[in-house]
DNA sequence: AGCTATTTATAATT
DNA sequence: TAATTATAAATAGCT
């Protein structure tokens, strides 16, 4: 990806190196931060420069990383003094309850509180954030309403297509009499057919109704 | 770099988020590996999924990575210490990772992101809040800039009463003469009167309308 | 798990 | 050393 392919291998010339090295690091610093927040993966990455010079990221935190690292590879106790391991708890405590001091500040400002220190600039971010974020809920819950919906009406109609059935199965056992039943069609015929308007869901019983009208004649 | 852009936020849809990790990592892992070789850097890579699954890629040997890595930090010490010092940070550290993780979440659905597991209700509530916490930072906003507009009607009118004391001044020393000046009075005379009001902020330039009308005059 | 249309990263060049 | 630009590479959205 540059002007000209290049073969994987060491650079010769120094200065080229160099500025390549400059390069591709940032791009793979930055690659790894993408994938960290993309994927919600906890990455962290260390780079000697062939001058020896330290480049590290850590997505969360690299004391924490490489302490889980080493806890999910069972090996290599680097710290098994007691004097150490305090301390570095203590920083990781230390550190975690800095993260949680400032997502809760955050959350305050979300929660519409503590909004003193903020200036114009800053609410209007936190309000468009914050209509965004409604947006995305209110479609949410139209989605989930939605969808109960069309399955109640899904339902709605099975039951409403078993009534159909089973009165003309009744009717057939009856042989078509003389007594004047007009066609009978129940209630709740147009099931889910027009979603989407406003919809009264009367579910118009439909199961009542047919057991109760021929039940007379059954009988 | 796909057939449309994304922003670099987590991927809500957790089969997507899934599929980007697989190729992204593989991507990550492809290009620490050839800046190792490029630029005959040391690269050592660590990535924890979102299930807390391990990868990790070394150009060398981890272990010795980690340990120059420790080592180029100036971490190692030797001591000693009751390992319950040990438990206590550790427990410690646990519930504040604990506390961190419920906060992000909740601050996830306070963002609108990872919404699939609410239901309507927990919506409904969630967008309560959000309208409660909107009201408050419009309110806060409104409120800033009021106060704003407010002091501008302050200066405003003090900059206008400096104007008649000055023009009072001007025609005092002309010992009413015979040209016939009509009571002169700047513009911007209601400063802060109508608060609330559709306000048009003309400034009006009291200043310069009052030192070029009698400038003439004392020349 | 593949396939491309696009976006990104970056090699060469200025 | 820092931009710019032409290309190679990575990958998002599909199938």
């Amino acid at each position: 990806m540059g002007r000209g392919k290049i073969a994987i291998q060491r650079i010769d010339n120094s200065s080229s190196r160099q500025v390549t090295f400059s390069k591709r690091r940032k791009g793979l610093i930055k690659k790894a931060k993408e994938l960290a927040i993309l994927c919600d993966a906890e990455v962290g990455l260390v780079i000697f420069s062939s001058t020896a010079k330290l480049y590290e990221f850590a997505s969360t935190n690299m004391n924490a990383l490489l302490e889980r690292y080493n806890k999910s590879k069972g090996e290599y106790q680097q710290q098994q003094n007691p004097a150490s391991e305090v301390k570095f708890w203590q920083r990781e405590a230390a550190i975690l309850r800095q993260q949680l001091e400032d997502l809760r500040e955050n959350h305050r400002y979300m929660m519409g509180e503590q909004l003193y220190g903020l200036g114009v600039k800053d609410l209007q971010y936190l309000e468009n954030r914050l209509e965004m974020s409604l947006q995305g809920i209110r479609m949410q819950k139209e989605q989930i309403l939605t969808d109960e919906i069309q399955e109640l009406s899904r339902r709605g109609n099975l039951i409403h297509q078993e009534n159909v059935e089973l009165y003309k199965k009744v009717r057939s056992t009856r042989h078509v009499n003389a007594e004047s039943i007009s066609p009978f069609i129940p209630f709740g015929t147009n099931f889910g057919e027009d979603l989407h308007a406003p919809i009264h869901l009367q579910l118009s019983q439909p199961d009542q109704q047919l057991y109760e009208t021929p039940a007379r004649e059954t009988d």
